[in-house]
RNA sequence: GACUCGGUAGCUCAGCUGGUAGAGCAACGGACUUUUAAUCCGUAGGUCCUGGGUUCGAAUCCCAGCCGAGUCACCA
């Protein structure tokens, strides 16, 4: 028998023991357990002392076995505690299920909260509820798993084993949960639109192709909410939002998931300052959520929840955040007027950026990504883009070329895009139309919609909109440098096992 | 897409210039009523990522491929 067979084969022997002891290996219902937290924090503080009845329910995560006398340390969503099992305390029949216990296996246990007489805080358990058999071999007690194929693919494992995965994950949560609340509060509303779309628009990305059967359509995942969001505005959603999953058929590294979850929101009589203020209050009312919740930890009331790790460094979120000028800060690093074309051309050339076929502001972008953005540690709001670069933003009053939109950026990172939303269909139809000399169709946000046009014609009121990518929103946040350590699942190649030769085809389940 | 690094027992890892595949944990059998990665005695466990090649002989050297990681490119 196989190594895996044969570790396997010996819990499947102990199932059929748990079942011949009249149990169900599987489990059922267990009311009224309390979270393990809060099952520490009731402890008595001195050894010797029979603290309350408790119940919780968990996986068995280590065990020392010391003969008559077995202790386990069981594991919850909120932390971990050790029970110890006398043999004197349990009958027969219970003693035998305890000595039947695996690694991994879930269990409810009810007994006395303690403290051992090594000082750590303790279950004398009394009953043993059997809630599930673990058939899987778990890994190495103290060193855990490691390898990041098996922890990405067998995310489960990851969560269980690794201390601070699951936690990250559910601040993920809290963040998203108080993103939620700080819109409500400002009288928004959540939708759903399409994911599927005729038109692929609303960003420059490449996006996933699929079809539908019965109508016979080729149809785009969506790569941005916007467009959708503003024909509700139209329509007289006046404050709205989607938090919701885009899809971009691009590259994958640290900071890009090919799906990944963006929210935007819209605010009709607003402006692209409007949605600074709001862009500050997400992050700040985030910031507190995951003090409270880091508080409730364990952690110290007293820090100032607003400077947090970023690596070796510290960020610092007291709003107001920075503003800065594009055009200033294009001045200040590349060393000239981002207007005058032909020092631009000559700062590109240094930096041995392609200059040929490039429409102006193409080329500043270019050159600004290159000069400034690593020197946008933040968080900083880098406001008044060239207008050429945003297709779908109103223009500042007297100054064509510049249009009301920014950025925020933190360590480099971009993090949220807001405009002024342009609500002329004419001028709307006239960008749609132009295509940026040296961008092909599919890298330029100006895909004709005349849908979009036809919306406009209606009448969107003056608006302020606003995109910010929750992932990189929480990897900022839970100090997490990759993005597979805040998606659950991320996009892997197919797993192909050894000798298999399968189809470049995903697998459907049956 | 390019380059670099990695893939050995369920897990974490050793394995040198080519010469019978190793440890710890986990598993299995036994001892043990306050352990903390418990300890002690014993047993079993391998497609060395896959496929070729060189060689008397390959986990080790060479070639190709698969999977993952990192850097770069791409991603306004």
């Amino acid at each position: 028998m196989s190594e895996p067979d044969r570790l396997e084969q010996a819990r499947l022997d102990k199932l059929l023991a748990i079942e011949a002891l009249g149990l169900d290996p599987w489990g059922e219902r267990f009311d009224d357990h309390r979270p393990i937290r809060q099952a520490r924090a009731e402890c008595p503080a001195e050894p010797g002392v029979q603290g309350a009845l408790c119940r919780i329910a968990g996986r068995i995560m280590l065990r020392n076995n010391k003969g008559k006398l077995k202790f386990f340390h069981v594991q919850d969503w909120t932390g971990r505690i050790q029970v110890m099992c006398s043999k004197s305390d349990f009958s027969e029949e219970q003693w035998k299920l305890i000595e039947l216990l695996d690694l991994g296996d879930l269990v409810g246990i009810d007994g006395h909260l303690k403290v051992s007489n090594t000082g750590e805080k303790t279950i004398g358990a009394t009953h043993v509820t059997f809630l599930t058999k673990s058939l899987a071999q778990p890994p190495e007690k103290f060193h855990g798993a490691k390898d990041v194929e098996l922890l990405l693919r067998q995310r489960y494992i990851d969560l269980i084993y690794n201390d601070g995965v699951l936690a990250r994950m559910l601040n993920r949560g809290k963040i998203i949960d108080s993103i939620r609340q700080t819109l409500r509060a400002r009288g928004f509303v959540e939708a759903e639109t399409p994911v599927l779309h005729s038109i692929a628009g609303g960003a420059a990305a490449r996006p996933f192709i699929t079809h539908h059967n019965a109508l016979d359509m080729s149809l785009f995942l969506r790569i941005a909410l916007e467009l959708h969001l503003k024909r509700l505005m139209v329509g007289g959603v006046e404050r709205v939002y989607e938090i919701g999953r885009v899809f971009r058929n691009e590259g994958v590294d640290s900071t890009h998931n090919p799906e990944f979850t963006m929210i935007e929101l819209y605010q009709a009589y607003g402006d692209y300052e409007t949605m600074m203020d709001i862009t500050e209050a997400i992050f700040t009312n985030a910031i507190q959520a995951l003090h409270e919740a880091a508080v409730a930890a364990g952690g110290d009331p007293a820090a100032n929840p607003y400077l947090r790790p970023w690596g070796d460094k510290l960020v610092d979120y007291t709003p107001p955040f920075q503003r800065a000028r594009y055009g200033d800060l294009f001045r200040q690093h590349a060393g000239c007027e981002m207007h005058d074309h032909a020092a631009v051309v000559e700062v590109a050339r240094k930096h041995h950026i392609e200059t040929k076929g490039k429409h102006p502001d193409v080329l500043i972008n270019d050159v600004f990504e290159a000069v400034v953005e690593d020197h946008l540690t933040g968080p900083v709001f880098v406001i008044d883009y060239p207008a050429a670069m945003c297709p779908l933003t109103k223009r500042k009053k007297g100054h064509p070329e510049i249009a009301e939109r920014f950025e925020l950026f933190i360590h480099g990172m971009e993090l949220a895009n807001a405009y002024t939303e342009l609500n002329d269909p004419r001028l709307q139809e006239e960008l749609f139309r132009t295509q940026l000399a040296g961008l092909s169709e599919e890298d330029s946000m100006a895909k004709m919609d005349t849908d979009f046009v036809r919306a406009l014609k209606v009448g969107m009121p003056p608006a302020g909109g606003l995109g910010i990518g929750i992932d990189r929103l929480v990897m900022l946040l839970t100090n997490s440098h990759s993005i597979r350590d805040v998606i659950y699942f991320p996009l892997l190649r197919h797993e192909r096992p050894a000798g298999s030769r399968t189809e470049d085809a995903p697998e459907e389940a049956g």
